[in-house]
DNA sequence: CGCGCAGTTGAAAGTTTTCAAATGCAGTGG
DNA sequence: CCACTGCATTTGAAAACTTTCAACTGCGCG
């Protein structure tokens, strides 16, 4: 049978995240506030230590565990998320190159999530204490972490919204629509990628069924909005997908 | 008609939050941390406003407005929500005495949600620009104002998790519980306590019908885990409730 | 005393989940 | 290189839950 629409040839060069694309918001921050003395895009905090790759399915941290150190993602994708003891799992997020993961952590003396690779992947470590240390002896600096703290709460809340308001294609196009933006802020392609996170991934992140899942992205792909064919994914049409986002 | 369980005369003299029962946790902060040296529970920092008492309904701030200080409750119950342009409206919390309000608006120069008083209440203004000069000398406050920001995170995943994860009934328990612990917390009872929000707040919140809400309630009456009269509630059948939670 | 909003209740409709089964895809070992 | 195995995805049909719509009740306040 003829797919209704074909996935172009130009996604065979869609954008994948195993490249170094996007320095880590730290650097940013560094070499914007408080660094215009150092060279452009100079990690320059020496207690910053460049992680080593890892592997698809491997953890960053595990729940419990003490907590040290925030992380940077250099390359590849993550995925957090909490489990209950019943074995309930429940994804709290998914981190791209330039993401900071641990926020959540800063309050406990243990991660209040477990981390895993969703893809291989690279990172930078940063030793919390003296993240701090750093901060207190630099006002831009703090200001900034409570910046970004902040913007991950305020990421929460939209998510709430979402859970708490929208109908399973309103969720599904919200998704699509911020990861098209934040591939978008690497400067890579808004419209051709590939998705770094399984069906059942983005089901349990947007609390639907994974059947849920599969039947909206198939009806998009129908109704020509979209492309998916298996992970890799184009938005045929933008606009309509941002005129589901208004549905009243 | 005689009601299952008849709310006993003892739910008279439950709590009101319209008293001044619980410390800021600012005030809580800066004795613990910085100041042994000076009276218990006083508040010392000159530049943190007294604000006057406001009505039910008045706004703390709106969305929008120039953010430039976070807010303690004092008395009173607040809730705080964003609004779309179609007026679609998504509560995201409710505060009681000691909370604060405002910190997902720290990146932005205005609030990013609006923050309405549920009945007579009254509050502490702390200018945030002050706070941040303030935390930025003196490290414990920095960190403690990390570790605040970073339990409001913690807060809304688990939200998230109800709303992704949970049944209404799941929802409306854990929504209980949860105002049972914090009044707890302030030294009211955990089991008779007079909800200061309206059911289709709850709603709203929790992402279910009013009718839902209304009809879990009932059930719950019915079945003797709670009584419930208007907004006057008594948790008779914790250990029931807990349970509940506990579905896988 | 009556208006008006909050809360409750019933029945029907709608959306999403659950269960079951088929298909597809990728990595492994022969 | 291919068959095999296991997991991911898709699809269909029935079941479950929640919402919607409509109507009624009750409480608070002027």
């Amino acid at each position: 049978m003829a797919a209704v629409n074909v996935i172009p040839e130009s996604r065979l060069s869609s954008n994948r995240l195993n490249l170094s694309c996007f320095k880590c918001s730290l650097c940013n921050l560094c070499s914007s506030y408080t660094l215009n003395t150092k060279e452009e895009g100079d990690c320059f905090h020496e207690f910053i230590k460049r992680g080593d790759t890892i592997n698809r399915g491997e953890y960053l941290f595990k729940e419990h565990r003490t907590f040290e150190s925030l992380f940077s993602v250099r390359s590849g994708a993550f995925k957090t998320y909490l489990e209950a003891e019943n074995g309930e799992v429940q994804i709290t997020g998914f981190y791209l190159p330039g993401d900071i993961i641990g926020l959540d952590s800063t309050n406990t003396n243990t991660y209040n999530c477990s981390a895993k690779a969703l893809e291989l992947s690279s990172f930078c470590e940063i030793p919390f204490p003296q993240l701090e240390k750093f901060a207190s002896e630099n006002s831009q600096v703090q200001h900034h972490f409570f910046s970004v703290m902040s913007a991950e709460i305020q990421t929460s809340r939209q998510l709430t919204w979402l859970l708490s308001k929208k109908s399973a294609e309103e969720r599904i196009v919200f998704f699509l629509l911020n990861l098209s933006a934040r591939f978008k802020q690497r400067n890579l392609s808004a419209t051709h990628f590939r998705l770094p996170m399984a069906r059942i991934d983005i089901g349990n992140y947007l609390g639907l069924a994974v059947e849920t899942v599969s039947r909206v992205l198939t009806r998009f792909h129908k109704t020509g909005l979209i492309s998916a064919q298996g992970r890799e994914v184009v938005l045929s049409d933008v606009s309509a997908l941002v005129e589901i986002t208004k549905h009243d």
